[in-house]
DNA sequence: CATGCATGAGAAACCACAGAGCGGG
DNA sequence: GACCCGCTCTGTGGTTTCTCATGCA
């Protein structure tokens, strides 16, 4: 596999990492941190514990952690040729092999006989992948429609990073990241949301470009931060260097990894210590506009809202590409969202109904209902051919044919004890 | 960088015929 | 209404052919 393959990998796993983060599915408010597949649900650290704990029959629900950490990055190069989990449905076709020279060593024999472990393991990673369905995420209708700044205030502490993000993060990751996805693909999935939600694509309330999938060249401006970074080389200040840059976040952080070794909730708590030590470090970096972490391998821009806005201030133009803040109009969301309460586990506390254009939510039954079906559909969907008449399928297998086409009975000729024993 | 060739993967076509479905008597 | 008959259409699997995507020179 070529390097460039696996940067595609690479980067297409973060993008969809950071477009599968999800929140808890019990209090839709706080980060998802658990799957457990017997309730077929996503938790939090504390809904977790409180649901698991309530009797011994939910204690021994077994739970995968949804890692959290950033896309981690390869630590050899015989990593660097396995694909991520995800990436099996979508590999590329295999290139027809070209005549290269060995290379020094025992040449690397293929396997005659499939791996029937490695086949059960994808097949056990595919089945959580089937759980994979686009679930409403706060932080997702954030990047469709950001909050006033008052309505950011108001939010959980922890969901105060994926307020920063800026509203192109919609738009620009994807790209940023390297993450293609077809047109057919998103085609697919439009047409899958808009016959399960029942409602036109191009239906204005409905845009499944605010998801971030689509290439949306008009709406390139509209909610855009025009953030321009102040280079202060060896002290001396420059002028505005970049306009209209496109900060790459970092996408990886909520990539749903399995991490099979980690059976214990328990060992939540060093790896969010270590998160937080990861964001007190770049607390500490301080600064206005962006700032850049290189943790390992790994190199990330964060982009500080407030900083910016308040750079921008002191000048006399606009941060915004249009010189006004976008507004986000609740008559373009659904009818059903407006005024919505967001309840669960946490108590009922009320929260601002804005949640961007395709905000799927708990508290109302009958989207509740749809986007039930809309999993359970994703998860009993064949792929298979469906035999509808099996009858005719034994009669097809008993058909004799020449070159694979049904041939007349007549016109086969029935020589020998072997013809005598033909069915007809 | 653009172009043409080689190659593989997947889709489509092809075939005969049993059986489902329908309308008329 | 139940039954029979005739007609049309559907669906089935293995192989070949065609189309498209991709790598390489």
């Amino acid at each position: 596999m070529s390097h460039h393959h696996c940067d595609k990998q690479r980067s297409s796993a973060g993008a969809l990492g950071a477009k599968t983060a999800r929140a808890c599915d019990s209090c839709l408010r706080r980060r998802a941190r658990w799957y457990c597949a017997a309730d077929d649900a996503c938790l939090c650290q504390a809904c977790d514990s409180s649901v698991h704990s309530a009797n011994p029959l939910a204690r021994r629900h077994h739970r995968l952690r949804l890692k959290t950490t950033s896309f981690s990055p390869p630590s050899s190069a015989s990593s660097d040729d396995a694909p991520p989990p995800w990436l099996h449905g979508f590999r590329r076709k295999a290139r027809t092999p070209r005549g290269k020279p060995a290379p020094a060593g025992p040449p690397k024999l293929e396997p005659l006989v499939p791996d029937l472990e490695a086949d059960e393991k994808l097949h056990t990673e595919e089945e959580h992948l089937l759980y994979r369905v686009p679930i409403f995420d706060p932080a997702l209708a954030e990047f469709c429609s950001p909050p006033a700044l008052d309505d950011a205030n108001a939010l959980t502490d922890e969901a105060k990073p994926a307020v920063q993000q800026p509203p192109e993060h919609a738009h620009v990751p994807a790209a940023a990241a390297g993450f293609h996805p077809s047109d057919l693909d998103l085609a697919e999935f439009a047409a899958d949301v808009e016959s399960l939600l029942g409602r036109g694509l191009d239906d204005d309330t409905f845009c499944i470009d605010a998801l971030g999938l689509m290439d949306s060249a008009e709406d390139d401006n509209k909610g855009r931060v025009k953030v321009e970074l102040d280079v202060d080389a060896g002290g001396e200040r420059t002028d505005f260097v970049a306009c209209d840059i496109d900060v790459e976040i970092d996408l990886s952080r909520e990539t749903l990894d399995l991490d099979f070794g980690c059976g214990s909730p328990a060992a939540v708590e060093d790896l969010e210590e270590q998160e937080a030590a990861e964001e007190a470090a770049m607390a500490s970096d301080g600064g206005c506009g962006t700032e850049a972490v290189a943790a390992g391998r790994r190199m990330t821009l964060r982009l500080d809202y407030e900083a910016v806005i308040a750079a921008w201030s002191c000048k006399d133009c606009s941060p915004w590409t249009d010189g006004e803040r976008p507004q986000f109009n609740p008559d373009d969301c659904w009818p059903d969202f407006t005024g919505m309460m967001w309840g669960g586990a946490g108590g009922g506390r009320e929260v601002a109904p804005v949640y961007g254009e395709l905000g799927m939510v708990a508290g109302d039954g009958g989207r509740e209902a749809k986007v039930t079906r809309y999993r359970e559909k994703r998860r009993t969907r064949l792929f298979s051919k469906k035999i509808r008449y099996e009858v005719r399928k034994l009669n097809a297998e008993k058909r004799p044919r020449m070159k694979g086409r049904f041939v007349k009975r007549a016109a086969f000729p029935a020589v020998g004890p072997a013809a005598a024993s033909f069915p007809f």
